[in-house]
DNA sequence: CGGGTTAGTGTCGATTATCTAGGCATCCCC
DNA sequence: GGGGATGCCTAGATAATCGACACTAACCCG
């Protein structure tokens, strides 16, 4: 039993959806599902943490959201990353630059 | 005034007191030295996070602890991976090597 | 038309790791 | 004897993630 999938975005999840709105805009289900793809499933995205996060990023004014019609014409929420977001995008990513080679050097992978 | 440093370590901390005492055992405070070291002060322990930690990984197995003298000639508890542990570091590190291989790949950077 | 699948948003409770902030003891050196 | 480094440990709070669920709407197929 038991397919055991512990954490597998820690602490990174806002730095991803960050990046993907930075791609273009979106609504969640698709940022789930482009991460999903992008990774190659290494990363799944599930709602409980997803729509949390979109809430805690646009309380922090980095993305923002609106209600729109998708191609296959259902309303969905569609955001977007704001100039401030585009900053914290950039410092994210230099601190996971940063933390990635760090962890890398002590593994001696680096 | 507070410099705030945010989690630094969010999730890797097994990972890298498995890959310490790989290397060779060491008690705690030498291992909390020695992440800081290699990692350039990038990485940083604290007791709060780093003892817990040992007693987690020490029930489950992957790493044994015993009382003996350090070189200053005092007391200390000196961790030592078991063989389970090392099992468990090989895990956690192609586990590493992937999450963070998939980031990248979110990221436009692999 | 009824049922299943996919799209899509959302909530709630529990878990768990980490942080902050301490306490305590020993050894060395001035 | 006092300060600093060494070394171990705990308690409470915080916050992020997970797992499971509830709801709505469109689409496809028989």
């Amino acid at each position: 039993m038991a397919k055991r999938k512990p954490d597998l975005l820690h602490g990174t999840l806002d730095l991803l959806i960050l990046r993907s709105l930075d791609l273009s805009p979106m609504h969640g289900w698709a940022i789930s599902k482009h991460i999903q793809a992008v990774s190659e499933d290494v990363l799944e995205v599930n709602q409980g943490s997803l729509y949390p996060a979109l809430y805690r990023l646009e309380g922090r004014g980095w993305i923002k959201a609106g209600w729109e019609t998708t191609a296959t014409g259902r309303r969905a929420k569609v955001y977007s990353l704001t100039g401030a977001g585009r900053k914290q995008l950039a410092r994210e990513e230099s601190q996971w630059a940063a933390f990635s080679l760090a962890v890398n050097r002590v593994l001696g992978t680096a």
